[in-house]
DNA sequence: CGCTATGAAACAAATTTTCCT
DNA sequence: TTAGGAAAATTTGTTTCATAG
């Protein structure tokens, strides 16, 4: 919950990637579900390193949430607001650890291109 | 003249956002008129947009009920919040004093503590009662008011408002007695008070799990691609059933929407189940949530239905 | 090599604000 | 001042390209 506090302050990067990050965001949201701008602002109040150059990650995240199928747009009687399908999250995650290069790669035969 | 009408102290009342009842055992806080379901807001960048009428053409209207006194009081006039959750000032509107040539018959001042505030008299004279002509509605940019610390509204797509009422009524210790009435929510963009489907009347509020009958609902901005959608919602806020009910587009007019209710999803239940529906045009433009009560189709031992 | 995370950008659609009669 | 309409500006979402690891 309060894992960030030292970067609240601290002007470095967290050491995160977007997706991690949005979905945090959005898992801590009392509904599990926020707007694009209360995802912006989850972003500059829990990271200093967000305060700056808001055109860059604000793009990232807008980026972030329409490129990865774990982030789920639902529309209500007010605007719309994103969601996180945490099974497809999840998936992501564990093909990242079992997908590891030396474990599964079956023996690729060398051969000249 | 007016100054008198600030006798109490802005300190001692309550804040604004404090939830209050329109009534009390001897009381009565009361909009005889309602305000347009519309009214288009002005910028700080533009000129005054008037005061917020009634559908008649004429003003909304308030009155208090009960008071024996002698003494005018004063109506407290802020614009507060219209949606699902208690009323609170409105962050990003508020209201305007409109300083009218011969059409303002009221008089008023303002005060502020983050939300301005109206006050025009209620006097014994006139039975109490005030015409609401100098209220217009100010809207302030998203985000100026975003970025404000401790602010968590969003403005986008938050643009309905209501007037809000309030009186302070002397009591003999000295204390006061508070009430408050808000208005029917009003639409305060240009752009949704001309798109989006507004309900404003429904030929019934339920009828059987069995659906089938037809409901007529009576409102604006109703079109040719207007869909009606029945659901249902869990306490918390989990959306557990979506149906569309089918719309007779030939009948169906501008302001006039023929809908058949479709089935609830469950025909065995025991009790009547509230559940909502809305009109949507195309993709986003929706109308607020509209209620609706299936009742079950064997009632225990309560009482028979007709027919 | 193949793949993921980032950035920068082009575009489209929805919504808000500013301007003009 | 008040009303309407709508151009101009912003936001929000989608996609595509490129590059470092």
């Amino acid at each position: 919950e309060d894992e960030f506090e030292l970067y609240r302050h601290t002007d470095i990067r967290p050491p995160f990637t977007y997706a991690t990050l949005i979905r945090q965001a959005i898992m801590t949201a009392s509904e599990r579900q926020l707007t694009l701008n209360e995802i912006y602002n989850w972003f500059t109040s829990t990271f200093a390193y967000f305060r700056r150059n808001a055109a860059t990650w604000k793009n990232a995240v807008r980026h972030n949430l329409s490129l990865h199928k774990c982030f789920v747009r639902v529309e209500n009687v007010k605007g719309a607001v994103w969601t996180v399908d945490e099974m497809e999250f999840q998936r992501r995650r564990s093909q990242k650890l079992t997908g590891s290069p030396t474990t599964m790669k079956p023996v690729p035969s060398s051969r000249a291109v | 003249l007016v100054s008198s009408l600030c006798s109490i102290p802005l300190a001692s009342l309550p804040p604004l956002e404090w939830p209050m009842p329109n009534h009390t055992e001897h009381y009565e806080l009361h909009i005889d008129v309602q305000p347009k379901p519309h009214h288009r807001a002005h910028y700080e960048t533009e000129g005054s947009r008037g005061a917020v009428k009634a559908p008649t053409g004429g003003h909304p209207v308030v009155q208090l009920h009960g008071y024996k006194g002698k003494e005018p009081l004063g109506l407290q006039i802020f614009i507060g919040t219209a949606d699902e959750r208690i009323l609170k000032p409105h962050a990003f509107y508020q209201v305007h004093r409109i300083t009218g040539k011969t059409v303002t018959t009221t008089s008023l001042e303002k005060i502020v503590n983050g939300t301005k505030v109206l006050e025009i008299p209620l006097e014994p004279k006139n039975n109490m009662k005030a015409i609401i002509d100098c209220a217009g509605i100010l809207k302030l940019r998203n985000a100026d008011i975003e970025l404000r610390k401790g602010e968590t509204d969003i403005g986008r797509k938050n643009t309905r408002v209501r007037l809000v009422f309030r009186v302070h009524i002397p009591q003999p210790g000295g204390q006061h007695i508070s009430l408050q009435a808000a208005s029917h929510p009003i639409e305060c963009s240009q752009r949704s008070a001309h798109e989006l489907p507004l309900v404003e009347k429904q030929d019934m509020d339920g009828c059987s799990v069995l659906g089938g009958q037809q409901m007529i609902l009576t409102g604006q901005n109703f079109s040719s691609d207007s869909r009606v959608i029945f659901m249902e919602k869990t306490q918390d806020g989990q959306q557990i059933w979506e149906m569309e009910a089918t719309v007779d587009k030939d009948k169906s007019q501008p302001n006039l929407l023929f809908v058949e209710v479709p089935s609830y999803r469950e025909l065995s239940v025991c009790h009547s189940v509230k559940v909502h529906f809305y009109v949507i045009n195309g993709k986003r433009k929706r109308s607020q949530p509209q209620h609706f009560t299936f009742t079950p189709l064997s009632v225990p031992s309560i009482k028979t239905e007709p027919q």
